[in-house]
DNA sequence: TTAACTGCAAACACTTTGCATAGAT
DNA sequence: ATCTATGCAAAGTGTTTGCAGTTAA
């Protein structure tokens, strides 16, 4: 939208963004890749970790943010005080989804229902949102909160 | 929903859900009644200590927490690290409301444009979400991120 | 060559918890 | 009288930052 990268993506060069391109970010990125869900910073860490013994949470955090603002990758809240990330394929106009996060466990259940109705509701609304209050609006996020299967059937109150 | 109060609300009443009625409880309810907009616990706990001094900023947490799983406030995150907090005048049906957010300053604005229409595909949403993944949903967040027109004025980078 | 990046550890900010006391029912 | 709620301070947690050394460009 407004200075994204400014390079010619060519692949995964795209992932520095104008900035160098090292090691680190690209193992933060193809662990996150490889890993299902939406995993915390930590839990990217201890991944990266695996197959790159001295690398620094700090490094993590700070590659996670870089990533972010390229576009490459997405902050999911859990609820949990964490944050969580995924892939962002939607840049590619691809795998969009919403989610469905259970307050009790925290798990998260991607889902893509409704494809149609929600981009054609999502897109007139981001269009009119811009015109009406002056917003730039890049992103979106809809989630359901609720207890999850398993949770809701362990008993109603705590 | 499920075990939700479970004792006639009788008006203000309510707030204790099942459990004591303290002053404290009343006085973080009612501040944050007062408030405009989306204030973090911290900025709960200021006004609740102009009135009443000696009040922790422990009890201000405690009691958001029960408030918001009595359903009467509801979390809102403004991508700041901190929580933010508003009334839940959804649940007497009155005034949902979604937000716009910006991802420099933090600012967070409400809008109710285009009710109907997403009322409709939500609640349609909803239905569908819990038979296809067996969720017992409570509650949905819909936000859009970007920038709001102050900053996105103020230059596209950094 | 040089400016961004890294790893480490220390610093931070927000939130939660332990415990003795106060207070609602 | 009983048992939950409170206030304080101390402890956690997740995240950020300072800095000297490293490394991509």
């Amino acid at each position: 939208m407004n200075g994204r990268c400014g390079r010619k993506a060519q692949g995964w060069r795209g992932l520095g963004c104008g900035r160098r391109m090292t090691a680190p970010r690209e193992a933060i990125y193809q662990a996150l890749s490889e890993m299902a869900g939406h995993p915390s910073a930590d839990e990217v860490f201890q991944k990266v970790r695996a197959g790159r013994p001295g690398i620094g949470l700090a490094t993590v955090y700070r590659n996670l943010e870089l990533l972010r603002n390229g576009g490459h990758i997405r902050l999911v809240d859990a609820g949990d005080g964490k944050a969580h990330f995924e892939l962002n394929h939607a840049a590619g106009g691809g795998g969009h989804h919403h989610h469905l996060i259970c307050r009790r466990c925290g798990s998260v259940v991607d889902y893509m229902d409704f494809e149609r109705e929600e981009l054609e509701l999502i897109s007139k609304l981001e269009k009119h949102l811009s015109r009406k209050y002056g917003h730039q609006i890049t992103d979106h996020d809809i989630s359901f909160y609720g207890l999850c299967q398993k949770c809701a059937a362990q008993g109603s109150k705590r």
